[in-house]
DNA sequence: TCTTTCACG
DNA sequence: ACGTACGTGAAAGAT
C-alpha cells in the first residue's frame, strides 16, 4: 500500500482569501459566488497536485472558544463578516460534500485545533501531512511530516513551509514561530503582544534566547533600555499572547483519521452544485461524463426468435428508441427479463415475433417498463397495443421527485444509488457524433436497462408508499400515460392549405411592415435582433432606456409598450413582432410538424417534466396556440376534425385555481362567493373598493383580476405593480385590502409557508409534492421565490390534479358510452374532444359531468363548453 | 449553447 | 436593502 497523504484545510480562512481575492462575481439568481469560485478552483488545483488520500475541510464553530476564557477580547473589534460573503458558506459546504470531502467543526475550539490535532496525531502514524490555509498562524504546526500550504497573492500561489523553509525565511523553528506572535502580537486576532515589539525585534530576541520563557528567566541580564523596560511591564501580556497565539493539538475531536478517507468527488451532485452556482467553465473544463465507472459483469442473451417459456407472468420490458422523437424515430430492440434471464431481441424480430406480440398486448401480463407512454406509442407504430403495464420508472421517479431532470434511465437509476447501467450519451455519443452502436453494446445497455426497471421497481414502491403516493402513481398518473399516448398518437388534423394562405398574407404585411421601419429607422437592420434594434431605438433615435437587460438594453413589449407616444416607429415594431411571431412559430414551426402520411400534427405531453404537476407539450408545442389576440386566433381555424361532419369539441374549466384556493383555504367568503355562482373579479372589486356590484366599473375589474392572478402565483407588491403600471405603495394597499377581505386566505398563505419551512415541501390535494430547500435559504432571492413558489405549487398542482383525473374518467366514461368521441388535447384547465356531430348532445351532457366531479372541492366546480367545425369556432 | 422575446394557462 | 409575479416551449440572434 502507498503511504497515506492527508490534506487539512483550513475552511474559514481560505474561503475569506477568496473572497477578497476576487472581485464580487453573481450568478443568475443573484447569489455572490466569489468566494466559492475561488475556494472550488483552489480545490480543483490542490487535488490534482497532491492527490490526497484523507481529506477534511475544518471550519470554525460558533463565536467563543476556551481561548476566550483567557482574553475575552479575542478576535474582538472584528469586522462583520460581509453578508456576500456569509451567503456563501452553504454553497461552500454543499461543494465539500459533493466532492466527498470531509467537512468538520468543534464547538470552542477553532478550525486551527482541529488541524493542529489531526496533524500530530497522522504524523504519529507515518503519514504525509499538508496543511493548506491563508492564516500564517498555522506555520508552527510544520514538521518533517507536516508542511504547511499558505495561500499568497490571493489564491494563485502558494508558498511550501517545510522547517527548513521557516528556518530560512526566519531563521527560527516552527515552534518559535508562536514565541514570535507572543511577543509581536496578531492585531487581526487582536492578541496584545508586548508593544513595540514588532518582528525584527521578536526574531532578534528569540534566537538569542531561544522562547519567551527563556527570554523571561534571563530579562535581568538584558542590558537597561526601553525595550527591556516594556519587556518587563507586559510579562504577563507576553505570556497570554503567547498562550492565545498556541494551536491546541489535544481538541477533542470526534472524527479519526480511518474517517477522512478522500475517494473523489459524487460528480452528478458536483456538477448540480456548479450549475447551481452557475460554474459553466469548470463544467465544460470537466472530463466527468467521459469517465465512466466500471459496471459490475451482466449476462444477457440476443435472441432472434422469442420463444413462449422465456415470457413469464411479470418481466420488466424496455423498448430502446432512436431518440426521444418516439412518434417518428427508429425502434431499435427490446430487452425483457425476470430478474434472473434477460435477453434482447432487436425491433424488426419482434415485430415479427406473434408469441411476443401477443403477450404484449395481453392484460393479465404484468409489465414493468422506464417510460410507458413512449413504448406503447412506439409499440403501435409497429401495430402492438400494449396493455398491462403496472411499473413506471419514470413516472415513479417523478412522483417520488418532480425537480428530477431528465429521462435517461442511467439519471433515475442513479439517483436511487443503482450505478449498473450507462447513460443514453455514453453509448450513442452527442451532437454530430451520435450514433447508434454495434449490436453487442446496444444489446448490452438495452438489457442493463431491463434489469435496471426490474431492480428498481420494489424500492420505488416502497418509496411512494412511505410518502403516501402510491395511490398518485398507481392510479393517476399510470394509467393517465396510457391515455396521453393514445391521444398523441390518434392526432389533431392540422389544415395545410389555410396555414399556407394565412402565411402568404402574413408574409406580405410584413415585408410592407419592414420598409415602414427601415424608413423611420434611416436604414436597414434585423428587426428581429434585440441587439441591433436596441442600438436604433435609444442611440440611434435617442428615446429613453427604461429597463435593462443583462446584456444591453431590453426591447420587450412591455417597454415599447410605454415608448410608444415617444415615435412612430414603435407601433410598428409591436406590429411586426407580433406577426413575425404567429409567422415562424405558429404558421412556418407548425407547417412542419405536419405529417404526411395522416395530415395530422402529434404532440409528445411530458408528464414528468413540471414541478408542479402540469403537463407540457412540445413538437409542436399545442398548449400555447394564440388565443387573446384575434390576428393569432385565427390559427385555430387550420384545427380541424379527422373526419367529415364531425366537431370539435372544448370544455374549459372556469377559475379552477380560485375555486381550489378557495377549497384549500376555506375562507368563507371566497367559498361563499364560488358557491352562490358570483363572477369572482367582479366580488373581489366589490370587497376591495367596498362599493356595491352596479358600482364595480371595468377598471376596478381589472385591477381585482390582476390581485387574483396575483394571489395565485404567490403575491407581492411589486409584481402587482409591474402588472397593473401602478406604484408599489398602491398595489401593496390593494394586497392589504384583499388579505382583509379574505382573511382566510392570508391564513392560508402564512400557514403554507411555515409548514413548507417545517417539512421541506408542500402538497396538492392527491398528495403531489414539491421540495422547497430554498425556502429556509438566507439568500432574500432564493427565499422569496420559494415562498411564492410554495404558496403557488399547491394550488397549481392541484388543479392539475383534478383535470387529470377527469381525463382518466372521462376516457372510462367514453368507453363505458360506447362512443366515437376521441379526446385530443389538454390544455391546462381544458380537454379538446373531437367527435361526430350526432355525439354533440351526449357530450355536452356528459364532458361537464365528468368533469365538474372529478374531485370534490368545498365549492362546485364549473365547466363551460363550445364547440364547432374549427378550434377557432369552438371557442 | 445561452439569451431574449413572446405564445399559452 | 434585497429585485420578482406561477408554470411552460419555440424561434431567432448572439456567442
Amino acid at each position: 500500500m502507498t503511504k497515506d497523504k492527508l490534506l487539512l484545510l483550513d475552511g474559514n480562512s481560505l474561503a475569506y482569501r477568496a473572497f477578497f481575492a476576487l472581485p464580487l462575481l453573481t450568478n443568475d439568481s443573484g447569489i455572490h459566488t466569489n468566494a466559492a469560485y475561488g475556494f472550488t478552483t483552489m480545490l480543483q488545483r490542490i487535488l490534482e497536485e497532491e492527490k490526497p488520500t484523507k481529506m477534511l475541510v475544518a471550519f470554525d464553530a460558533g463565536k467563543t472558544t476556551f481561548r476566550h476564557d483567557t482574553f475575552t477580547e479575542y478576535k474582538g473589534g472584528r469586522q462583520k463578516t460581509p453578508p456576500e460573503l456569509s451567503e456563501q458558506f452553504p454553497y461552500i459546504r454543499k461543494l465539500i460534500d459533493a466532492y466527498g470531502i470531509k467537512r468538520y467543526e468543534l464547538e470552542m475550539y477553532e478550525a486551527d485545533d482541529i488541524i493542529g490535532t489531526l496533524a500530530k496525531e497522522a504524523a504519529t502514524q507515518n503519514m504525509d501531512v499538508i496543511i493548506v490555509s491563508g492564516d500564517r498562524d498555522l506555520t508552527q504546526l510544520a514538521t518533517e511530516q507536516v508542511t504547511v500550504y499558505i495561500t499568497k497573492k490571493g489564491i494563485s500561489e502558494i508558498e511550501k513551509n517545510t522547517p527548513a523553509f521557516i528556518e530560512e525565511k526566519y531563521g527560527l523553528t516552527p515552534l518559535q514561530i508562536i514565541d514570535m506572535k507572543g511577543l509581536m502580537g496578531d492585531a487581526s486576532d487582536n492578541i496584545p503582544g508586548v508593544p513595540g515589539v514588532g518582528e525584527k525585534t521578536a526574531v532578534k530576541l528569540l534566537k538569542e534566547h531561544g522562547s519567551v520563557e527563556a527570554l523571561y528567566e534571563a530579562i535581568d541580564t538584558l542590558k537597561a533600555s526601553k525595550m527591556k523596560e516594556k519587556l518587563v511591564a507586559n510579562e504577563e501580556q507576553a505570556h497570554m499572547s503567547k498562550k492565545l497565539a498556541t494551536i491546541f493539538t489535544e481538541a477533542p475531536i470526534e472524527v479519526s483519521l480511518a474517517d477522512l478517507a478522500y475517494n473523489g468527488p459524487n460528480e452528478e451532485e458536483l456538477i448540480n452544485v456548479w450549475q447551481e452556482l452557475g460554474f459553466k467553465s469548470l463544467i465544460e473544463k470537466s472530463d466527468f461524463v467521459v469517465e465512466e465507472e466500471e459496471r459490475a459483469p451482466f449476462a444477457y442473451e440476443i435472441v432472434e426468435d422469442v420463444k413462449p417459456e422465456q415470457l413469464k407472468d411479470t418481466m420488466a420490458v424496455h423498448v430502446e428508441l432512436e431518440d426521444e422523437h418516439y412518434h417518428t424515430c427508429q425502434q431499435l430492440g427490446l430487452a425483457l427479463t425476470d430478474g434472473t434471464d434477460t435477453f434482447y431481441v432487436t425491433f424488426e424480430n419482434a415485430a415479427k415475433s406473434d408469441t411476443l406480440r401477443l403477450w404484449l398486448e395481453d392484460a393479465t401480463k404484468t409489465k414493468y417498463m422506464a417510460d410507458s407512454k413512449a413504448s406503447q406509442a412506439a409499440l403501435k407504430r409497429a401495430g402492438i397495443k400494449l396493455a398491462g403495464v403496472e411499473f413506471d420508472l419514470l413516472l415513479a421517479s417523478y412522483i417520488n421527485n418532480p425537480a428530477l431532470s431528465g429521462d435517461d434511465v442511467a439519471t433515475l437509476a442513479r439517483d436511487l444509488g443503482y450505478r449498473d447501467v450507462q447513460a443514453n450519451e455514453s453509448v450513442y455519443g452527442k451532437g454530430a457524433k451520435r450514433a447508434v452502436p454495434e449490436q453487442d453494446v446496444l444489446a448490452e445497455h438495452v438489457s442493463r436497462k431491463a434489469f435496471a426497471v426490474w431492480t428498481l421497481q420494489p424500492k420505488l414502491e416502497t418509496l411512494l408508499r412511505e410518502n403516501e403516493q402510491f395511490d398518485l402513481y398507481k392510479n393517476l398518473e399510470l394509467p393517465l400515460a396510457s391515455i396521453l399516448s393514445e391521444m398523441e398518437s390518434e392526432g389533431i388534423t392540422v389544415n395545410r392549405a389555410t396555414l399556407e394562405k394565412m402565411g402568404q398574407e402574413l408574409g406580405e404585411k410584413l415585408t410592407v411592415i419592414e420598409q415602414d421601419i427601415y424608413a423611420e429607422a434611416g436604414e436597414a437592420f434585423n428587426i428581429n435582433s434585440p441587439k441591433q434594434l436596441g442600438v436604433i431605438l435609444f442611440d440611434k433615435l435617442g428615446l429613453p432606456v427604461i429597463k435593462k437587460t443583462k446584456t444591453g438594453y431590453s426591447t420587450a413589449a412591455d417597454v415599447l409598450e410605454k415608448l410608444k407616444p415617444e415615435h412612430a416607429i414603435i407601433e410598428h415594431i409591436l406590429l411586426y413582432r407580433q406577426l413575425g411571431k404567429l409567422q415562424s412559430t405558429y404558421i412556418e414551426g407548425l407547417l412542419k410538424e405536419i405529417h404526411e402520411d395522416d395530415g395530422k400534427v402529434h404532440t409528445r405531453f411530458q408528464q414528468a417534466l413540471t414541478s408542479t404537476g402540469r403537463l407540457s407539450s412540445t413538437d409542436p408545442n399545442l398548449q400555447n396556440i394564440p388565443v387573446r389576440l384575434e390576428e393569432g386566433r385565427k390559427i385555430r381555424q387550420a384545427f380541424v376534425p379527422s373526419h367529415e361532419n364531425w366537431i370539435l369539441f372544448s370544455a374549459d374549466y372556469s377559475q379552477i385555481e380560485l375555486r381550489v384556493l378557495a377549497h384549500m383555504s376555506e375562507d368563507k367568503n371566497l367559498v361563499e362567493a364560488f358557491r352562490e355562482g358570483m363572477d369572482i373579479h367582479t366580488r373581489t372589486a366589490m370587497d376591495v373598493f367596498h362599493v356595491s356590484a352596479d358600482e364595480v366599473d371595468s377598471d376596478m375589474r381589472r385591477a381585482a383580476k390582476a390581485v387574483n392572478f396575483g394571489i395565485v402565483y404567490g403575491i407581492s407588491d411589486y409584481g402587482l405593480s409591474q402588472n397593473l403600471d401602478i406604484t408599489r405603495k398602491e398595489a401593496a394597499i390593494f394586497i392589504e385590502k384583499y388579505l382583509a377581505s379574505f382573511p382566510g386566505v392570508k391564513g392560508y398563505m402564512d400557514n403554507i409557508i411555515q409548514d413548507a419551512k417545517f417539512n421541506g415541501f408542500v402538497t396538492t390535494i392527491l398528495n403531489r409534492r414539491r421540495y422547497l430547500p430554498d425556502i429556509t435559504s438566507s439568500n432574500f432571492n432564493l427565499r422569496s421565490f420559494a415562498e411564492r413558489t410554495a404558496m403557488n405549487t399547491p394550488i397549481q398542482g392541484s388543479a392539475a390534479d383534478i383535470i387529470k383525473k377527469a381525463m382518466i374518467d372521462m376516457d372510462a366514461r367514453l368507453k363505458k358510452e360506447n362512443m366515437q368521441a376521441k379526446l385530443l388535447l389538454q390544455v391546462h384547465d381544458e380537454l379538446i374532444f373531437e367527435a361526430p356531430q350526432e355525439e354533440l348532445a351526449m357530450l355536452e351532457k356528459i364532458v361537464p359531468e365528468v368533469m365538474e366531479n372529478a374531485i370534490a372541492l368545498a365549492v362546485p366546480l364549473k365547466v363551460d363548453v363550445n364547440y364547432g367545425a374549427t378550434w377557432y369556432e369552438a371557442k
